[in-house]
DNA sequence: AGGGGCATGTAAAGAGTTACATGATTCT
DNA sequence: AGAATCATGTAACTCTTTACATGCCCCT
């Protein structure tokens, strides 16, 4: 059974046909979806889901200076997904380096924890400000029906999410005393 | 230099003496604190850190029906310590497999993303109610300047985190056909 | 008598990051 | 001329999970 890596290039080999620069480039940061990997990871699980059957490539002419491999979905490789998608899910584990430090508030000192604080809303701002650009392309919601519903479910959670840290840090900011 | 997890160990030995087992068990699920790891690896991270000099261990009896290893942070581990919280902080990548099955929406089909769906909501409201059993505790919010601000702070933001999780999926919820 | 908590470790396998390696095309 | 993008791979290392290993004490 592939990884979960290699359900994530699954699912997005599903929604249309890809070479592994696509598909890396589309996972180098989490934008509008939720799993990052790179290259060096991404090129041998390709390597493995066409080994088992699950995707097919084919050598194609790319506007890169080499021929490139476009991977397709098979009708095995749809099978394993939908499978996958209705197993049972465990909880990905939540870390945060950055709740780990204001965890350990106590010993850092009120002026590094604000410039701590500062740098981190102002990086979860920015990706707002991304989302929220994604988020004007689409002219109204899709319906649930549409293929398009998937990542504008997926948009929205990023929404929610960013929002949800910079107003944490809204919140520690209002009680950390200014220098 | 110590990893992540050394650093998350370092911190909760900085607020008081601890055993392996008792830091495995506050890193057993995230609970209150945004790092989780295993007691294989906690063991073997431990013995580093003191070998490097962070963390002095001592002999005790505990309540067990072997003799424990206390661990005390020492001045070179305070310092490590505090040089890592001001250290500039790249983003932890987010992965989240749930994301990463909405995303596929198109695949699974409503009566199963439904499933999913209530799956992750009952679990974060349950999280949810355990965070709201710890804030309860408080019987006012700490100041800035009290050492359980950390804490508090931790808890604030698993607070928000939860919730967003939980309205997330109620979103969801409102937009799948019920069965 | 059996199950759960206390208590600490090692081993092996899997997942992920960083670095090494190459080289043509396109834009400034 | 130099930088960025296209394009794919391997190697080494670190981090994390799962499984193996042991054994006493306490509660029901």
């Amino acid at each position: 059974m592939p990884s979960t890596l290699g359900f994530a290039l699954l699912g997005l080999v599903a929604r249309e046909p890809a070479t592994g620069y696509a598909l890396a480039a589309r996972l180098r940061d989490p934008v509008g979806y939720f799993w990052t990997a790179r290259h060096s990871q991404i090129y041998p699980e390709l390597a493995r889901l066409e080994a088992d059957g699950l995707v097919t490539g084919e050598v194609i002419d790319g506007p890169g200076p080499r021929p490139t491999r476009r991977y397709e979905i098979t009708a095995d490789g749809s099978h394993a997904l939908a499978t996958w998608l209705t197993s049972p899910l465990k909880p990905t584990p939540q870390r945060s380096e950055f709740l780990l430090r204001i965890f350990c508030f106590a010993q850092i000192g009120s002026p590094a924890a604000r410039a701590l604080v500062v740098a981190e809303r102002d990086q979860h701002a920015k990706r707002l400000a991304q989302y929220e650009g994604f988020r004007a392309e689409y002219a109204d919601e899709p319906a649930v029906t549409e293929p398009r519903f998937g990542s504008f479910a997926a948009l929205q959670a990023g929404l929610s999410y960013e929002r949800h840290v910079v107003a944490y840090c809204d919140w520690l900011l209002e009680r950390l005393p200014a220098d």
